[in-house]
Formats: C-alpha cells, sequence, structure tokens
DNA sequence: CAGTATGTTCAAAATATATTGAATATAGGG
DNA sequence: CCCTATATTCAATATATTTTGAACATACTG
C-alpha cells in the first residue's frame, strides 16, 4: 500500500504548493513563477533546471526567466554541486525574510516615485502660492502645496517602516511567535483573525 | 501673464498625478484607476464621471468601473450634489489609511489562503509521518511537516502586523510624523534613504 | 408618465504580458 | 581545442487584461 501513501503526499504536497504560488502573486510575480519557487519549497534538495521543468510542467526558457527573477529577489539560490555540470537551486525558506525584502523594496520604490515628483513640483507650488499675479492661482497653489506636504509626512512614515523592516528592529514591536507556541496541529484555532464581516 | 502661471501650476500638477498613479499600481490598481484617484485627489472639489472623463481622457465606460474599484477599496467617496443629477466623487486624501487598509486586506488573503491549504494538508502529513509503511516516506512528510509548521509561525506573525495596522496600534510603534516637522520644502533632505547599495 | 440625462453592462477590439521553440551563447570534459 | 551538455536570449505565439462603443437600465424633471 505504500503506493497509496506516496499519492496521498504528492497530493498533499500540491495542496500546499498551489496555495503558496497563488499567495505570492500578491507580491507581483506571476503564478507560474509562484509554481517554481513553491516546487523548490517542498523539494527534498536542490533541483536542477531540468527538474523543475519536470515538475512545473513549462518550457525551459520559462524555468529559466522565472529562476532568475527568484534569484534576482532573493528568494532562491544558485548552488554549485560538484561533478555535476547542471545548475542546482534551492528555495530560500524564510517567509519572513521574503515578506521583509519585498516590503522594503515596495516602499522604497514607493518613496522614490513621489519624493522624486515632489522635488519638482514643491518650489513651483510655493512660488506660485506666493506670487502668483492671479488670486485664484495663488489659492489653488496653496491648496495642492498642503497635499503635497501632507504627503511628505507619509513618505517619512512609511520609510520609518521600511527601515525597521530592514534592520530587523520590526520584531522588537511585533515578536516572531515561538516555533509552534501553542497548537502543533489539529482543531482550527481562530489565530487573531479580527475578520470584520462586511 | 496669468497664463504661464496656469500652465505651470497645470503642469505640476501632471507631475504630481502621474507619480502618485505610478505608485498606486504596486497596489494592484492599473496605472488607468490610478490616474483617475490622482486626478480627484488634486481636484479643487468634488468631480463628476464626465469631469474626470475629460481630465484622464478615457471612455466614461473605463472610468464607471475605475471609479467603482476605487469605492469598494474605500479610496474614493460618493457625494451627492443637490440640484445636480449627475454623481460627484471626492478622494479620500489621507495615504496612511490607504496603505493600512491595502495592506490589512491583502495579508489577510494570504494567511486564508495558507491557512486553508494547511487545514486541509497537515494531518494528512501528521498521520503519514507516524504512520506510512515506507519510511522513506515517513521522512519525507514529517520534512514537509516541518515546514508547513514553520509557515504557521509567519502566518501568527502577519496577522500581529495586520491586526495592528487595522486597530492603529501600529501607530504606537511608528508614530505618524508631524505634520511637516523639518523642512517645510526646498532642500533635498534625505529622509531616512539608507539605501544599501548593490 | 414620457422624454431625456446619466450611469452601467457587455461583447468586441486593442493592448500588454507571459510562454514557447529555435537559435545562440557558455563552459566542462575528454 | 573541439564536442557536447547546459543555460540563455529572442522573435513569434498564445494568453490574459484593459479599454471601448453601443445597447441597456435607471431615475429625474417637466
Amino acid at each position: 500500500m505504500q503506493e497509496m501513501d506516496t499519492q496521498r503526499l504528492e497530493q498533499a504536497r500540491d495542496v500546499m504548493i498551489s496555495a503558496i504560488a497563488q499567495s505570492m502573486v500578491a507580491y507581483g510575480v506571476t503564478p507560474s513563477v509562484g509554481r517554481i519557487y513553491a516546487v523548490l519549497y517542498f523539494a527534498e534538495s536542490s533541483l536542477t533546471l531540468d527538474e523543475i521543468k519536470d515538475e512545473v510542467a513549462m518550457s525551459k526558457a520559462s524555468v529559466s526567466t522565472g529562476i532568475r527573477e527568484l534569484i534576482d529577489t532573493g528568494m532562491v539560490v544558485k548552488v554549485w554541486k560538484k561533478g555535476d555540470r547542471k545548475d542546482h537551486y534551492i528555495a530560500g525558506k524564510d517567509f519572513f525574510k521574503n515578506f521583509l525584502s519585498f516590503m522594503v523594496k515596495m516602499l522604497r520604490l514607493e518613496r522614490g516615485t513621489i519624493h522624486k515628483a515632489i522635488e519638482q513640483t514643491e518650489p513651483v507650488m510655493l512660488e506660485l502660492a506666493d506670487h502668483a499675479a492671479d488670486s485664484e492661482i495663488r489659492e489653488q497653489a496653496a491648496k495642492d502645496q498642503a497635499l503635497i506636504s501632507g504627503s511628505k509626512a507619509y513618505l517619512r512614515w512609511i520609510m520609518q517602516l521600511a527601515n525597521a523592516m530592514e534592520s530587523g528592529e520590526i520584531f522588537e514591536h511585533f515578536p516572531r511567535p515561538e516555533r509552534d507556541e501553542q497548537s502543533s496541529g489539529r482543531e482550527s484555532n481562530q489565530e487573531n483573525v479580527k475578520h470584520e464581516e462586511k
């Protein structure tokens, strides 16, 4: 009856693989790339391009670019196996790290985009607010300037957050739960969901 | 020379509008929807569908669905102007709120997806780890179970974060900067960027 | 309650994105 | 150094998403 156990194991794994892949699309990767990561995540050991290709049933080209994307974001590393000409890959298993580095990158990008625009815009607004000939324009510029000023506070805040996420300070405020604190399994504990039903 | 001032004002506004729209794509909206929001953000007062349509140069259909999307996520509200048959819309101006509610939704969704998979998977893994006939399978199941267990800690953590974001507790740890603490403008202050050049 | 202004839906068209097979590059082993 | 196994690039294709015009629905207003 091992056959059946093997199948049950694989099926269970596939459920987790799909869920992880699906979650990852919120982090900006395509479902296919998510599946590549998830397959590596549950792999016994390092996998080669061809092995991954078989697992996810995609072309080698897609797996190659997908892997590169995962390496670029630090979620996968290439390892060198002596005696094998093929490259091997393993998934970084630390979800915390993946999450935090995604957030940091995203927040910094946002900050950069808006900050650059503010640098360009604010001097104009300030000048128009003071010196425009038409009072209507002075008023509008002052109003816009107030909005810009407000958004600067937001930018400072997300940078605070990004820095705390990068440095690990975030864990001082939100400690990593002990590995499997309560409930090593069965009963569907509510785990602080606090869903406000709409 | 007002003509020129008007133009300068509009151009500056457009720079900000583009930047905000661009930032918003990280939050899962299309650039067009982002522009709709950004136009409303800088509007003097409430705008009608047709006014927005003119500003963003899109079909009424697209603006209609775009607006609905923004209303659904709470970023825009519909207001009723007496004496006008058209609907009017205004943008919620609080970037903090927008950010936090996006994060909460995203984190809860991720949690839901993975949690559901774990509920389905973990009992199988635990059972196979203990009782599978083949020792190889027992070993693999135990390994998978360890991974699942680890991911549960991650889920608990992101729920902690989501709850703190929803309740506002997050601001106890990361206070909202005072409105325009330092530098009401000019000099490009570094604002805690801490970019690690790669 | 008819006529018109407004908003929404939906199928088709336009656009953008992801995937692939084939051609090309790279590097290891004999 | 050549031959072969492997990985990557890229133009073509397939797929998914967004946008739109036109038909439809809704609801004021006279």
